[in-house]
Parts: structure tokens; sequence; C-alpha cells
DNA sequence: ACCTGAACACCGTTCAAGT
DNA sequence: ACCTGAACACCGTTCAAGT
């Protein structure tokens, strides 16, 4: 018997050596499949699936489905650049970045609600996001102890309103039944006796908490505008 | 044969006559279950277990899981009262409003979750808290064009606020290790050299978005504060 | 060490069959 | 009409066994 002959060189193109699968790989799967088709297809086994292998095989990367969400999350917002805090001009550097955090976090649907879910950031690209955020505060004239407090806020309104924003533009069709409903209790407030809801009834506002772009524009305003009060007391 | 005897009247005391299922003892169920081990066991086999019946059986009385999520949060937050508004006193009449909102939606854990996945209220007791709201916002002197959006955004804060405390405070033993990872971080932080994550560092930081309750205080004050500082301009 | 895939202990929802 | 419970089509996670 002879050796084996070695395998001719260009067997080697069609399939890569070994399949290798790494976090890297599993985190990117998972997030094209989330904005192909929504936070509910975002499964192991869909992701596994998706790279030709059981779903056993990804607890060789990532935790558990906490951990890969976190990494996801790490992932999109790691797009977002924090400028370098200017005083002069740090309430609109401050509106810009929640603006911008926003914008990417309602991009991918299901990313804001992974943001909403994770209750400590403890992975790199949102520690920089929060530091960028409070690099702008300090150098506002806030008084120290209010920063935190004010960061805190600022960065919760943010993924709140990403969350629901982003609830509305689901992939999954969900958000056609949203849009009926909208109307319906539109046509049930007018049902109504004078007495009954006056307020939402006068206001003819279905009050979908805080999905309106403009509402949430007119809330960092009226934010930044009294923190800007707080900075004035103590320059 | 002689006819069956009638079933002796002290029969009737020890099972009602028919199990007979209704909506409000299966919401009732689901809060009890939900306040006694956190809203993972609130599931449709556990809660139809605990009034010795079938999964299917619920189907009956409630739509899915999402309507019988919305009829726990519109019975929890039925025990909220909206004052009389007092044009006088709407800045402490609507931080007490969001305060008692914020209070209830904490109570029972994994309210607040429900309520940040509930888009579109339409239920009647969370339509009376928007109500309330409002009212008080329309005697503030704001501008009507933006007392919808002050709302909206009020009640965003609001839940999310909730949702985010109430994370901290599960049954489940989840809150254990978020105070682990909050230990871990902080000395994460110091760990790091000085031109990484200054400002965190600086702060010794460890920002859980929002979870702190003289945070949200703050917030609300600052918030209300800028409102008033619209109301002043058109009065 | 990494990967497999069968197995475990669950889900929400549907639906024919019963009373 | 209301209720049943078996069945369907899924989950996340574990773990012995393979390479």
């Amino acid at each position: 018997m002879n050796a084996p002959l070695p395998p001719p060189p260009w067997r080697r193109a069609t399939r890569t050596p070994r399949r290798q699968l790494t976090t890297e790989t599993i985190v990117d799967t998972a997030l094209s499949v989330l904005s192909a088709e929504g936070p509910d297809a975002v499964t192991m086994r869909r992701i596994a699936h998706e790279l030709d292998t059981g779903p056993g095989s990804l607890y060789a990367h990532v935790q558990d489905k906490r951990e890969l969400h976190e990494l996801m999350l790490d992932a999109a917002m790691r797009v977002v650049e924090t400028p370098e805090p200017d005083p002069q001009n740090w309430r609109t550097q401050l509106k810009q970045l929640c603006l911008e955090q926003a914008r990417v976090l309602t991009e991918t649907p299901g990313i804001a609600q992974i943001a909403m879910e994770t209750l400590i950031p403890t992975t790199p690209g949102i520690l920089v996001a929060m530091d960028g955020m409070l690099g702008i505060l300090r150098c506002s004239g806030i008084p120290d102890d209010r920063i935190a407090a004010a960061g805190d806020m600022l960065a919760l309104h943010v993924t709140a309103y990403a969350y629901e924003a982003s609830l509305w533009q689901s992939p999954s069709g969900q958000s056609d039944e949203a849009h009926r409903r909208l109307g319906q209790i539109g046509d049930y407030l007018q049902s109504l006796p004078a007495d009954q809801l006056p307020n939402l009834k006068a206001m003819n506002h279905a009050m979908p908490h805080g999905t309106e772009p403009d509402h949430f524009e007119f809330a960092l305003d009226v934010f930044i505008a009294g923190l800007a009060a707080h900075a004035d007391v103590r320059p």
C-alpha cells in the first residue's frame, strides 16, 4: 500500500479546512437574522441551523442567550462615535449624541429591546458610549453629584424611546396590528360620553407612549434646558 | 327504583356548583402567581394548573397571552387615583402622580415589563391614568401642541424607570447576579489605565441605567421645571 | 478542545371530542 | 357554550459520545 496522496490543493478552496465556529460569526449571524426577520426569529436553534450545526455547539462560545444578546448590543453600539467634549457646545453635543444613539438603537429592531433588558452594561461598546455621554456632561458646569443622575436618566430615556419606536417597525407584521388598534381606539374615544376620559377625547390623542420622533426631541430639549438651569446656578 | 334523593344541602358548600372559569379569576390567578414567583412563572400552563384545568381552557376567556398581560396591567393600575387638577399646584400634582404610578408599576415585579411591551394602552384603567395626567398638564398653561408630547414622554419615562427598577428586585434571584456584576464592573473600571473610560472611572459609577429612586426624582424635577418654563412663555 | 445531536424539561396555541 | 386534554410545533440548555 502506498502512502495516500496528499489532497489536491484546489480542494481547499471548496470548503474551509474546518468549520470553525467563533463568537464573532455567531454574533454576526444572530444580528443578520435579527435585522432580516425580527427578534422572535433569533433563537439558538435558528442561529445554529444557519451555521450548519446543532444548537448545543453555540454553548462552547457563548455562555447563554443573554450573553449573546449583550454581544449583539455591543456590536451594534460600536458604530456610535462620541465627540470630543466642547464646553461651549455641550448642549448641542449632548442632544446630538442622544439622537445618534437612539437612531442606532432603532435602526435594527430588537436591539433596543435587548438594551432595555440589559440591566448593567458591562460590554466595551456600551461602556464607551456611557463614558462619552458623561464626558459631555462633565464639562457643562452641572454639579458633580447631578451628573450621574443626569446621565443615568438620559440613557434610560434614549433606550426606552428607541424600544417603543422599534415596536412600531418590527418586520413581524406586528406593527400592522398596532396601527389597526390605534384607529380603533380613536373611534372608541369618540364614542364615549363627554365626561369620560375628557382630556384624551379633547386631544384626540391615542397616547402611544413615546414613539413620535418629535416628542422625543421635545423631551430632550426640555430635559437639557432643565440641566442647563442647574448648571447656571453653580458655574 | 325510587327517584334519587336530592343532594343534601350541605354538599353545596363543599364544592361550588360548577368550576366556572371567568376572565377575572384567570387574571387574579395570574397576578398572584406573578407577585409570588416573578414573570417567568406566569405561563398559560401554570395558570391553568392553578385553576385545576388544562391550558386550552383559558382560551375561552382570553384571546392570547398578550391580552392576559394587558388585563393584568389594567387591574394593577386601577389602584392609582388621579387627583382633581388644580392650576395652582400642577407641578406638585404632576410629580406626585408620576411617583405614584411608578410605585404601583414597581410594586408587583413584572407589571412594568408588561407596561413597556404594551405599545398602545387600550384598557380602561390605563386610559384613565393617561387621562388624569393629561388633565393636570392641561391646566398648566403649557401650549396645547406640547401637552401630548409632554404626557407621552412622561409616561414613557415613568414606565421605563419602573421597568429597570423592578429588574433589581425580581424574586427569581436574578437580582443577586446583578449585584455581583455591579461589583465586578467597579473593579474592572479601577483596573483600567487612566485614559480608558476616564469619565466612568472618575465618577466610579457603574451606570445601571435609571434604577436609583433619587435619580428618577431628579429627572422628574428637571423635566417638570423645563415644562414650567415653557408654560411661562405663553401663559 | 471543539463539536455533535439526542434528550430533557419546558413553552403557546389549536382542535376534535366530550358534557 | 364551555371545557378538556392530547397533539403540534416550537423553545433553551445539558451532556454523553465522538473527532
